[in-house]
DNA sequence: CTTTGGATCGTCT
DNA sequence: GACGATCCAAAGG
């Protein structure tokens, strides 16, 4: 081996096998995965899930297949957006076979690298805290759009695509649990999982 | 610090 | 025609 320190693996992408499983049991696993697209990274520290087979009301997919959600039923490894409110883009990764709607909504990362970057994409932010601290947020520092979806986060060598990588820090052994957030139907479901003492989320966890 | 209301438009009924 | 898987600024304590 040519580098003396051989402790911290390098990075690299999840591979698609990585997004089989039920969201419920992807989710807190992206805990501490690194968010990649060009210089700009930063870490997972709060996600929601949002379950296919029509037991999740707070689904996109509750109803069944739409224009709008067709890339939750689609292969697992792809990013799924949708726009918002008039105005605000969110990202999920989709989870499970073809065929099931299930995903994983990104709702906070702690920004790493290309804070510059992403300064200058979010002017509205008071501090680097709310540079990514919220779904629509993290797509605006990472300048993610409707463009981006059914784009494949696995597939392919492109230059610059979004990317999700393990670097070698693993999720927390005991993440914290809430209801998730914003919802009408389903919230009283207990799948959003936080980086415990994380203060890059969106809101912190109820204290106690 | 917390609460409130406005912005703004694609999607689905 | 109603409603958001949100964000932000302003107002209130």
């Amino acid at each position: 081996m040519a580098a003396a320190t051989s402790g911290r693996p390098r990075p690299r992408p999840l591979p698609r096998r990585f997004y089989l499983p039920d969201a419920r049991e992807v989710a807190p696993q992206l805990l501490n995965k690194v968010l990649v697209k060009g210089r700009r990274r930063a870490r997972i520290v709060e996600v929601e899930a949002y379950v296919g087979g029509g037991i999740d009301p707070g689904s996109h997919a509750f109803g069944g297949l739409t224009r709008r959600n067709s890339t939750m039923f689609g292969p697992p490894g792809h990013l799924y957006v949708y726009f918002t409110y008039g105005m605000h883009w969110c990202a999920n990764v989709v989870c499970e076979p073809a065929g099931t709607a299930s995903a994983v909504l990104l709702r906070a990362v702690e920004p790493l690298d290309g804070l510059e970057e992403m300064r200058s994409l979010r002017p509205r932010a008071r501090s680097d805290l709310d540079l990514c601290s919220g779904p629509a947020k993290l797509c605006q520092a990472f300048s993610i759009t409707g463009a981006d979806d059914g784009s494949d986060l696995v597939a392919g060598v492109v230059a610059g695509a979004l990317r999700i990588v393990d670097d070698g820090t693993p999720p927390p052994d005991r993440p914290t649990a809430t209801t998730r957030i914003g919802l009408s139907a389903g919230a009283d479901l207990p799948w959003r999982w936080l980086v415990p003492g994380s203060a890059h989320v969106s809101r912190r966890a109820v204290s106690r």
